[in-house]
RNA sequence: UGAGUAAGCCAGACAGCUGCAUGUACAGUGCCGAAAGGCCGUACAUGAGGAAAGUCCGGGCUCCAUAGGGCAGGGUGCCGGGUAACUCCCGGUGAAGGUGACUUUAAGGAAAGUGCAACAGAGAUAUACCGCCGGUUUUACCGGUAAGGGUGGAAAGGUGAGGUAAGAGCUCACCAGCGGCAUGGCGACUUGCCGGCUAUGUAAACCCCACCUGGAGCAACACCGCAAAGAGGGACAUUUUGGUGGCCCGCCAGUCCCGGGUAGGUGGCUUGAGCUUUGCAGAAAUGCAUAGCCUAGAUAGAUGGCUGUCAAAUACAGAACCCGGCUUACAGGCUUACUCAUAAA
RNA sequence: GGCCCAUUGGUCAAGCGGCCUAAGACUCCGCCCUCUCACGGCGGCAACAGGGGUUCGAAUCCCCUAUGGGUCA
């Protein structure tokens, strides 16, 4: 992940809740903030009551691995946050891969001359 | 063959492509920096568990005094051993359960004292309702009695015989309980003999006895930087205030509180009561010796993703200072020893 | 990561080991009152987080588990 480094503090997270533009859909929520830098900021929310230690991982990994195979599509000079939704069995990696694309596109957030390549 | 008991092991493997963290090596005269150094790149090595979990105990480590005294509080509780220590482990004793292999066991003291024992029942730590026996002023009282009935979780040892007006450890035998002596054992205790003749239960109720126990926790603590403070207001003057934690003493300091403000970094951070092999001691837990090995260390938090093969494999589950235990969760598979039943030889 | 606390009807809650078949309030249901609704009156349904242990007897005492919450930089 060459272009994003992680979002860390607490209020980082709050600004872009309150003020940033979000879609949703079955599994996944994103968020996203204009940044005025060169560089994606990204943050992966998993909520306790998703589950157990291995299952929050699991989802963290599932998204993050997505988002870095995707990562060269997406435009530059935004905070992104991933929040999973609670759902009963754990979404495959084709899941999280479908509609992470659904949902960045819907957003803007395609860089169209690098995604048509 | 079936049923079972105990002890222990594994916890998907291999291959390909592609990512992450740490360490080592190398290169670019790339970027930042005064420098030390850091960032980026490539290669190689290593990279979660038997419970990493719950946080129920015990330690190491750090700070508070070098952890001191007393009271309170808390914990443990058959005996011996092991250990750094333990509410742990090993072996044994007693008790309970099982045909058995074996399993379970908070198992000191009720004769130091206090409390409690609802309802039922005549009576609950002492008693006389029905009854039995004797007597009389004969249809109800008095006396004796605790065999029998009934209540209860529990009714002043149990069974049998003698004895008696009827009965009773009143007497005897056996059993149980208590005390003493002896035997075996380091000991819990066992076995035997003798004695007196009876002592409700509850201590996971207060308590007594013995032993242990100072408090807090890596968000501890140490260092650096920025900011703040050093301004202002208030308290105290050694019988006070704070460190100090449930209290008192003791010790230490000369200041302390309010107000204002608080988004950083480094160390601690992994060589340790460590792991593996062999030998010796021991019944075992374990200890000693020898040889070899280095085996996660992140800081929004690293082990991932996809594909293929194997009959199937997403069981429970993710290190956060580190160890020793306990408890709880758990698909499937394997090994060893033993018991019972049935059959055959 | 560490240290603490709690759990009783749908909700808020009281409860000396036996008087507990568990107080009370709101809610819900039925009846009465009223022309009707509300208020009021009468009656009813409904709970000790789960599992072991101690005890004659456990919501209460002890242990384990689950769930929820607080706090520390």
């Amino acid at each position: 992940m060459t272009n994003t480094v992680p979002l860390k503090k607490n209020y980082e997270f709050s600004r872009v809740y309150k003020n940033g533009r979000f879609s949703a859909s079955k599994h996944l929520v994103v968020y996203v903030l204009d940044n005025k830098l060169q560089t994606n900021r990204l943050g992966i929310t998993v909520s306790k009551k998703l589950g157990k230690a291995v299952t929050r991982n699991r989802i963290r990994r599932l998204i993050r691995e997505n988002y870095r195979l995707m990562e060269g599509m997406v435009k530059r000079g935004y905070d992104l946050v991933i929040v999973s939704r609670k759902v009963d069995v754990i979404p495959s990696f084709y899941d999280i891969k479908k509609e992470m694309n659904y949902l960045l596109r819907k957003l803007d957030m395609i860089n169209t001359e690098v995604g048509n390549q």
